[in-house]
DNA sequence: CTCCGACTAGACAGATCTGTCTGTTCGTGT
DNA sequence: ACACGAACAGACAGATCTGTCTAGTCGGAG
């Protein structure tokens, strides 16, 4: 028992490890299945065995993205007192992971221009999205904002709108801009 | 002379029809030169008479987007009078487009997400972000803003913001809300 | 009448895409 | 010793994509 590892690393992570590098620098529709595995050293058979299809293939990857932006929101908020440091503290992880050189903007943003009619794609930059803005939400209630549902879906514009400038224009201070307006609001609220 | 109309309309005006609808509806690259000159009624033959490839009939479809744009955005800021209230009347033309149920969010964004490597594509997209910006710029400048472009720079936030959960989230009140934002930030600011 | 430009219909080439299938190798648990 | 699961290599099918090419139609201008 134990085993789990009959390489040093399983065809599944390297699959999941291309997949991700391959589809957030070129985009979902323009990297093919034969580019995912030459990057994973996998035949294509261990592809197919592991998901099933290239749309699972997908879904995975972005669950992943999912999965790791939400540790880290929380782990930053853990780390910070009042909702408002909290707040701010989401703009200020962005800031920070959008100076990387190979940052290309969010994931799900650029998943849902290409998903097309796959509602499989959808739904999973859908559960993403929604979490972001409940977690604004919440947050807004917990700083006695007068309309908690409206600064919550306020704080996601300028979430997005500072991650497309930054991605798209490659304006990499977009996400410092945004933050100061989020401050601005918060205090003028 | 004169003529210029050997048919009802030109095989390229058909065309580019046939390509802004199939484009902004599905993305540009779920659909293939043969689902546009099906949907046109022409021969693939004009096509390549009359655009070249496929990259520049996406150019020549994001051309005629940020034109239109452009001058639904001149003419409405025409009949207001103040800065402020011409900056709001840009969202509030958001709102009002936002509402028509083929509403599919900005063309730049979504062709941006899904243009890999090709710089005439991203650069069609740039030109018509940069007017934006430069809009948004003047007229905060022309409201007295302390920092005008900061303000342009959030202003564009929130209009991606917006138009993004229009889209995506299907938020159809988004521009009303970025809309709210923008005239407190203006009040406060 | 004749030429020309715009357009049409559709076959074709060559690339690429997803997905399937056959057969082999190798480490491990029983 | 042996069976089995996991992974390998790579051929193959069938669809689809961009782009080219041939051949023919048609309306006007000179």
């Amino acid at each position: 028992m134990e085993s789990q590892t009959p390489r040093r690393t399983s065809a599944r992570e390297r699959l999941l490890a291309a997949a991700d590098e391959l589809f957030y620098e070129n985009g979902i529709n323009l990297v093919g299945i034969d580019r995912v595995i030459e990057h994973a050293g996998v035949a294509k058979a261990s592809l197919y065995d592991c998901f099933g299809s290239k749309e699972e293939l997908i879904r995975a990857y972005l669950k992943g993205r999912a999965d790791k932006r939400q540790a880290r929101i929380v782990e930053r908020l853990a780390g910070l007192e009042t909702p408002q440091e909290k707040i701010l503290g989401v703009f200020e992880l962005m800031a920070e992971i959008a100076n990387s050189p190979d940052y290309r903007g969010c994931a799900f943003q650029r998943a849902s221009a290409e998903a097309g009619a796959s509602s499989i794609i959808k739904g999973t930059c859908d559960e993403s999205r929604t979490w972001l803005r409940s977690q604004f939400t919440e947050l807004a209630r917990q700083a006695k904002a007068a309309d908690p549902e409206l600064l919550g879906q306020q704080l996601v514009f300028l979430y997005d709108g500072a991650a497309l400038a930054a991605s798209v224009d490659g304006d990499r201070n977009a996400p410092r801009a945004a933050k100061a307006l989020a401050a601005q609001i918060l205090r003028t609220g």
